[in-house]
DNA sequence: ATGAAAGCGCTAACAT
DNA sequence: ATGTTAGCGCTTTCAT
């Protein structure tokens, strides 16, 4: 039923390797049967077969995504802006969800490998070791977590979390929180080293409240845990956390930023929709996604050089962080109520 | 590099066909040669090349799914929920965004085409025609559109809007406004000629604003065409721009439910979070995405039956609903303040 | 129970 | 500029 290269072939009165050579390299075939054989391919509704090819060239132009969860909006403007980049060079991306599960992520990689030319992996909760390991058998570019001696992009995190504390500290805080997210996940454990590093320089108090799920709920879960630690600033591991504290909060009767300030990291569109509006560490997804995809195609040509990106992140401040309240303050020399 | 069958047969002492059985059909080979294979393929770490193996069993292995827009929380759980259901198959989903664009979403149709053993076209913008046309190159299941002749999913959302409607009816309301969706959409027409219909029935006035963005910005920015209508209560196409219209209207001091309700379709799991919480009309995203994939598999033994799954949506009130206020009730004889 | 051979749809030398 | 041939990694008759 489907139409092959040798029904255009006999169609065209040509042979197979003509009608080839017209799609894969035009300019070694006449103009006049050219113009012939498309015709005909086109009459005939005939489209290359990308996996027969790819059995030959080893190239299939289709690059695999790998998520830890495809519902947390930090991810869609990373895949967009990867299938955008990916478009422009001729490639398609195929999107998979890890759910957050370091097996499920492994079994993705291998199910892809014969079918990709490569695969960003976003926010990976596997062992660098089962990484490595994986990158023997498809090329790999990492987001979201550095490797020595395998391509990466990461954001600069740790410096946005750094700065997040000094903003804290400028604003009057001494007692911090951090909200700390997954196991397994090298942006946590960049954000609490930048953070501890940044709070001990201000001589400021952090609290570790650790670890919790990347998303609302365990923002939400994790409120009663903030109001009873004696801290009048967070910083959340994601934005999603920041959000679900900011209602679970809000249910508990406790004011931000008027009792507590709170602070997210991502910049994902909803911050600027919260009430108050988030201050967050802005992350530059969408340059992040493309530049993954440039690593990887790039990296097929040149397996030596093992770049590693480091994208800038951005302190923005909104409606969430202010100075601690005198009542707050005084909490840390009287009881509270 | 990469190991074939053929270096199993070699390094275990047998044909390339008996390590082929080894994998497909284990019945048919001695259980010790059997074991040995296994264990040498285990060492040597061969996987079968699932894109070889297609080209001669003509099934993959794969599912394709298409969405109009990954950033549209409605669709992450449909995406898990069909993910999680294809894996108890024994295949793979690829995610692929359309960005809301019918040419690219028929692209991406031809490209996944010899990849998938089927395609799930979610909330496809493209035209019948055009759909029609592609399910001769693959098979195809339609999400959230009726399209006769194919196999389609869809969430009865007329059910949910003639609901909705009913209710805003119920608590007083005569005055109604509908934020309608993107052009092209067959749940927009199904959700406008339900609610046109349950209005009339229900001697109601009903307002049409449309066509708008599906998306927050998209509510959000009817947010001052829905503060100049009389309506004292608004249907909107989805719980996305619901939200966007909560905010826009919090932004012009309007408040809600007090001064206008406001009623979501979808019920993502922000509809649960914002303030006040949203009324909507629960759709089974994820009944809806293990529905397409089981259709999808049993539909390659049997082209013929076309069938079409209706799902149930149920309404589910929450705050943002509530009866028209004294004032606003006033707007209709006196004038607006 | 296993081997031999043919071929899926396509490309890549190598001829001509 | 075009045809011939071989073969990518695998499955599947058909023999044995």
């Amino acid at each position: 039923m489907p139409v092959t290269i040798r029904d255009v072939a006999t169609a065209s009165g040509v042979h197979m390797s003509t009608v080839s050579r017209t799609f894969s390299a035009p300019h070694l075939v006449n103009p006049e049967t050219r113009s012939r054989v498309l015709a005909i391919a086109e009459q005939l509704g005939y489209r290359p077969n990308r996996a027969a090819r790819a059995l030959i060239t080893g190239r299939t132009h289709n690059l695999g995504l790998i998520v830890a969860d495809l519902a947390n909006p930090f991810f869609p403007p990373l895949i967009k802006a990867a299938e955008g980049q990916a478009r422009q060079r001729d490639h398609h991306i195929f999107v998979a969800d890890a759910n957050e599960d370091p097996l499920v992520e492994e079994e993705l990689v291998l199910a892809m490998a014969k079918q990709v030319d490569g695969v960003l992996l976003c926010s990976p909760r596997m062992s660098n070791s089962v990484i490595e390991q994986l990158s023997r058998d498809v090329p790999l570019v990492v987001v979201n977590r550095s490797i020595p001696g395998l391509p990466c992009v990461v954001m600069d995190v740790g410096q946005g979390a750094r700065r997040a504390v000094e903003h804290l500290v400028e604003l009057g805080h001494r007692q911090l929180a951090l909200l700390g997210g997954p196991r397994g996940s090298w942006t946590n454990r960049e954000i609490r080293r930048s953070a501890v590093a940044a709070a001990r320089l201000a001589g400021a108090e952090l609290a570790i409240i650790s670890p919790n799920p990347p998303t609302e709920e365990g923002g939400y879960a994790a409120a009663e845990l903030v109001v009873r630690d004696p801290a009048t600033a967070v910083l959340a591991y994601n934005d999603l956390m920041a959000i679900g504290l900011l209602e679970g909060l809000d249910e508990l009767g406790v004011g931000v930023p008027d009792q507590v300030s709170v602070v997210g990291i991502d910049d994902i569109e909803l911050a600027r929709r919260t009430r108050p509006k988030l201050t967050t560490v802005a992350t530059p997804a969408g340059a992040a996604g493309r530049a993954a995809v440039d690593m990887l195609l790039q990296h097929g040509d040149d397996r030596r050089t093992t770049a590693q990106a480091v994208l800038q992140t951005e302190l923005v401040v909104r409606e969430s962080t202010a100075p601690p309240s005198a009542a707050a303050a005084g909490a840390e020399t009287s009881n509270r109520e």
